[in-house]
DNA sequence: CTGCCTTACGACTGGCGTAAACATT
DNA sequence: AATGTTTACGCCAGTCGTAAGGCAG
C-alpha cells in the first residue's frame, strides 16, 4: 500500500470514473486501473462494483474512503507542522 | 514521500540508530539512510541532529513523530475497517 | 458499435544491497 | 582503531504509457 494508491482511489471514488480521475491525476487509465486492482488485492475485496458507466463505490469502499481521506489530510497537516516547526525553532540553543 | 518513509522515519526515531532501526525493519543500513536524507530533502529541514553515537531527533522531527504515528495508525485501522466491512456485508442485495 | 475497464508489453526510473568513503572519539 | 552515517555503483523490481483485449449495453 502508498500513498499514490490512495490519493489514486480518492479521486476514483470521487469521479467514479478511472477516465477522468486519471485526466485528474495527469495519469493514463491503466496505471490508475492497476492502483485500484493493486488495492483491492492487498486489501483482499473489491472495493468498487464496476458498471458500464463507470466505478460504483462498494460498502467496503465507503468504509475505506473515510480512513483514505484522513490520512491524506493527516499527511498534509505533517507536512505544514514541521514547515512551521523548522521556522519556529531554527536552533534549540 | 511514502508510507516507508514514514514507516523508517519512526523506526529511526524511536531506535536514534540507523543500524539497529534498519535490523528491525529486515533492511541494510543504505537505503534507511537515503529514506531519511530523502524525508528531510522533501520537508526542506532536517528531522535529526547526527552524532557519533547515532541519531537525535531534532525540533521538527519530534513535531513529525507525532503526526508520523498517527498516519501509521490510521492506515492501519483502514485495512481493519475494510476487511470488517467486507465481512459484515458480503453482498448488499 | 460505443464506452469503459483491464491485460500485454516494451522502456525507464527507483530502490536494494555490497563495498567503499567520511567523520568523530 | 572502532563505531556509525553517507556516497558509489551495479542490478532487479515496480511503474509508466501505448496498444490491444474483453465486456456490457
Amino acid at each position: 500500500m502508498s500513498l499514490t494508491h490512495i490519493q489514486s482511489f480518492v479521486a476514483v471514488a470521487e469521479e467514479g470514473h478511472v477516465g477522468r480521475a486519471a485526466r485528474r491525476l495527469h495519469l493514463s487509465q491503466p496505471p490508475l486501473s492497476r492502483h485500484i486492482l493493486s488495492l483491492e488485492d492487498e486489501l483482499g475485496t473489491p472495493l468498487f462494483e464496476r458498471t458500464p458507466r463507470g466505478m460504483r463505490l462498494l460498502p467496503a469502499g465507503t468504509a475505506f474512503l473515510a480512513h483514505a481521506r484522513r490520512i491524506l489530510a493527516e499527511v498534509d497537516a505533517a507536512v505544514h507542522t514541521v514547515r512551521k516547526a523548522a521556522v519556529d525553532v531554527p536552533e534549540a540553543n
